[in-house]
RNA sequence: GGUCCUGUAGCUCAAUUGGAUAGAGCAACUGCCUUCUAAGCAGUAGGUUUCAGGUUCGAUUCCUGACAGGAUCACCA
């Protein structure tokens, strides 16, 4: 039992024995006390006036007074207005402490015995990663370590968009402008190749449609009959009829864009266990398309197309295969949904996905639920917002995106040069010192990232948005190697900081106090992030311990403190907030380094 | 036009899910390095929470209606 467990169960207590009424812990819910008061948890008992009958004052008192009389670790209260502001014995914070700093699984939970299957990540294979890929990734990699500390099995799964119209455009490209360039030849990595070729065809194609415009067609006669875009389409149906030039080209250049991927991975630091092709997946879904229709989930039209009618769940008529028998997009995630549940038998199953498909999703489902899916409750669309620049949207057509691998590499080097200014790493090598730029810039731009509720859209300025200083990743990572480096001297002097090292302690200072009441919150706050898929909370947790350490390293001395115990006791809670920091920067994707 | 999301300090974001005088960071200004890393700490200033109603002891939060921005509404993915 915690301690506002125990807090909230005295107070219940303290109900049945002084106003004869049960309540239930669940309405008797404690908040933190705004530090402007004296206390620590606070009870608003403005609801249960009526149950007191008396004022608010008043009513507060008597359970205050009760709770002192009766709750072991409460020591002392004050009432303002309705709010009972609730003190706790310095004792009963350092037995917290002492549990906290004796717990081997810190930001651990124990295993709940479910599965959940986290999608993310999902690119189309024409062209590189942009920032919008940035923040899927992070998030993606994110939740799922979350969840995974949350006591989840976790699954990270990746459904790679390597066929269709737009691969073919590249593909097109290729041929009439290629002259055989490779990576190796070319000294570009692959995805970026296929980029380039994504973005000739779509200068081409747009001069032909100038040109047939100017000849007299209409702009949409123009678009349907470019002789680029009936070579693209061409290309795709010989290729779903497995056509061996195509094949064979679409293999190379996929090859080419995975090489590039794999790098681009490897620097964003995520990965996955399992990979999904939609090649493979594409003509998936027929079988659940007959399922509904027997069902009566699904329907017919005259001209055969099969639809499925949610206008009672609040949404719409929704096709779900052409009259001509072919798959459209949700038949293909209808066919995955089920492949995946069939591969991993998972209680949860999360879509990390933009949220302009949160229409889509909300369709697919009520379609699974409708079905009688097993899993249909466990469905989750974790819907996120734009990156948007200060020139507006990013569109990877018109050129106006922020490159992935760039935007990485710009952060590194932002990185070195801040870190060379301040000359704090004379002794480290050129690998080192290399290692070092490299945890700084990412965990500058993950917790940019990362820190945004993921729901909101955000807007990211290249010039101002990263900074090193202030509510960022580089100032969490900071605070951890000013601890580590603490604690290089207390082994160094070899300073026991061990619970032996300060049993007896029976005094806090309010810096100490306040560091335990923070560090106390952290299963707290890994359980609320898991609960909505939001590593922002984390994020916003880690910067508030952070700040705390700093605020009690500035005001406390420790090598200088001639009391022994309080000596070893600040040394073992600077250790604990070192490895609070590093386990939940892990959650979030984001290293920490010992010096900087 | 229908549906959904968003609107909080000059800027970027919080606000424990209905609680106290709405908090941080950046930018501006003032202090603090002979002491464990100043990528830090302390402080000043900055607000009619887009607007108008409503619900109640109490609203940034819930409801209604405006206004603004965005997404979506394909036999595209």
């Amino acid at each position: 039992m915690n301690i506002e467990q125990k807090i909230t169960a005295s107070i219940q207590q303290a109900f049945q024995e002084l106003f004869g009424h049960q309540a239930t812990l669940e309405e008797l819910a404690l908040q933190p006390t705004r530090k402007e008061f004296e206390g620590t948890f606070t009870f608003v008992v403005f609801p249960f006036l009526k149950i007191t009958k008396l004022n608010p004052e008043a009513s507060g008192a008597k359970i205050g007074e009760y709770l002192v009389a009766n709750c072991d670790v409460v020591s002392s209260f004050n009432t303002v207005k309705g709010f009972l502001n609730i003190s706790v014995s310095e004792t009963s914070w350092l037995d917290i402490f002492s549990k906290i700093y004796g717990n081997a699984d810190l930001g651990q939970l124990p295993t709940n015995g479910k599965k959940v299957m986290v999608e993310y990540s999902s690119p189309n294979t024409n062209k590189p990663l942009h920032l919008g890929h940035l923040r899927n990734n992070f998030l993606g990699y994110a939740v799922a370590e979350i969840l995974k500390a949350n006591g989840y099995e976790v699954v990270k799964a990746n459904l790679v968009n390597d066929r269709g119209i737009h691969i073919c455009k590249s593909m097109v490209a290729y041929r009439q402008h290629g002259n055989g360039e490779t990576p190796a030849s070319s000294g570009l990595k692959g995805d970026h190749l296929a980029g380039k070729y994504y973005v000739i065809f779509d200068k081409e194609y747009k001069k032909e449609i100038q040109q047939l415009v100017a000849e007299g067609q209409t702009e949409e006669q123009a678009k349907k009959n470019s002789p680029l875009m009936l070579e693209a389409q061409e290309m795709l149906r010989l290729w779903e009829a497995g056509d061996k030039d195509v094949v064979d080209l679409w293999k190379t250049m996929n090859g080419w864009v995975y090489e590039g991927f794999d790098a681009t991975y490897k620097k964003m630091g995520v990965d996955f266990d399992k990979f999904y092709y939609e090649s493979d997946t594409y003509l998936l879904g027929k079988n659940i398309v007959d399922e509904g229709l027997e069902k009566g989930v699904f329907f017919k039209k005259e001209n055969g197309s099969v639809w499925v009618d949610l206008s009672a769940d609040g949404l719409d008529e929704k096709l779900v295969l052409r009259a001509d028998g072919t798959s459209v997009y949700i038949t293909q995630d209808m066919g995955t949904c089920e492949l995946k549940y069939q591969d991993f038998h998972f209680d949860k199953s999360v879509y990390v996905v933009g949220n302009e498909q949160d229409y889509h999703f909300d369709v697919l489902f009520k379609i699974m639920r409708k079905l009688g899916r097993p899993y249909g409750d466990g469905l989750y669309h974790l819907s996120y917002g734009m990156v948007d620049l200060p020139t507006g949207k990013m569109k990877s057509r018109e050129g106006t995106v922020v490159d992935a691998d760039d935007l990485m590499q710009e952060m590194i080097d932002t990185a070195e040069s801040h870190t060379k200014e301040l000359g704090k790493i004379d002794g480290f090598s050129a690998e080192k010192a290399a290692e070092l730029y490299e945890i700084l810039g990412m965990g500058a731009l993950k917790y940019f990232l990362l820190k945004v509720d993921p729901k909101k859209r955000m807007l990211f300025n290249p010039q101002e948005s990263i900074e090193f200083q202030g509510n960022t990743g580089p100032f969490i990572q900071y605070s951890h190697a000013r601890i580590a480096s603490i604690l290089r001297k207390a082994d160094q002097i070899g300073v026991d900081y061990s619970s032996a090292g300060f049993e007896g302690l029976d005094k806090l200072e309010p810096a100490e106090r306040d560091l335990i009441v923070i560090l106390n919150e952290f299963e707290k706050k890994i359980t609320a992030a898991g609960e909505e898929y939001s590593p922002s909370v984390l994020a916003q947790y880690l910067f508030d311990l952070a700040k705390e350490y700093n605020r009690f390293y500035a005001e406390l001395s420790i090598f200088h403190e001639n009391d022994p115990k309080v000596q070893s006791f600040r040394i073992a809670i600077s250790a604990i907030t070192a490895k609070t920091i590093r386990k939940g920067m892990q959650l979030l994707g984001i290293k920490v380094p010992d010096r900087m």
